[in-house]
DNA sequence: CAGAATCCCTCAAGATACTG
DNA sequence: CAGTATCTTGAGGGATTCTG
């Protein structure tokens, strides 16, 4: 029988084995971004689809500017996209794709363990901070 | 019958009511810096203990001070520990605790998404490029 | 061997103002 | 309304040198 790898549940030699070995990096380096999670979280709490100044709204504190830049880069890598109606005043509806939404699922995986250990993460701070 | 509603299954308002609402985005922001998930998996696959010249090879193209600074952080937080041993030349070596291993797991939901997405990603950044 | 110290540079992001 | 343009700052990270 064989041992329970560690290694086969994360295969983390896969990850570097790949073609692309730098996505899952590149990948946590967008989400770990200063707003877009706090984007794609809200653009789904308002159902998916919503316009900027919604947008704006529903993310305190970020600035046009920065929402502008975060819807650009979603809007580029396909999780979201784009529509504007030719309308007075301007209207522009983000719409979230089903790439998109398949990134919530494994987000929902960090969310958890956030919940579930973020205590603890916290006590370990204090602890080294200590010294 | 409910609707079997997409807010249930993330709870994005949940994050936002939660006691540290900003939690789940330092995750993120740790996890995805630089190095960290590089040292992380290449601990992982090192057997979850390794001293720091081990982990200098492991990672190519990581810097000391970058290694040292990224070890520093993760033991900060709990994650791994640093043991020192008393001996000439000196010997560090870093091991992954239950709370680091813990965080593996929901960096695979990640990590399998790249895996299935990555390319549609590509695709879609290419297409919009192409604008 | 396992770092710390120092210097430097780039870029993410804030502030503010302007516009079709 | 939905952005863009410009300026500025601070933190992340690279290169190099030094040390217990």
């Amino acid at each position: 029988m064989e041992k329970p790898s560690r290694i086969r549940q994360l295969d983390p030699a896969a990850i570097c084995r790949s073609s692309d070995p730098m996505a899952v990096r590149e990948l946590l380096t967008k989400v770990g971004d200063k707003w877009t999670i706090f984007v794609v979280l809200s653009l789904d709490l308002l159902g998916g689809r919503a316009r900027f100044s919604e947008l704006e709204r529903a993310v305190p504190g970020i600035s046009q500017r920065m929402l502008s830049s975060t819807l650009k880069n979603l809007e580029r890598d396909g999780l979201v996209v784009r529509e504007v109606f030719p309308e007075v005043p301007p209207r522009v509806e983000y719409e979230m794709t089903g790439l998109g939404r398949s990134l919530l699922l494994p987000t929902q995986g960090l969310v958890d363990w956030t919940k579930a250990n973020w205590e603890e993460v916290r006590r370990a701070q204090s602890k080294y901070d200590a010294k």
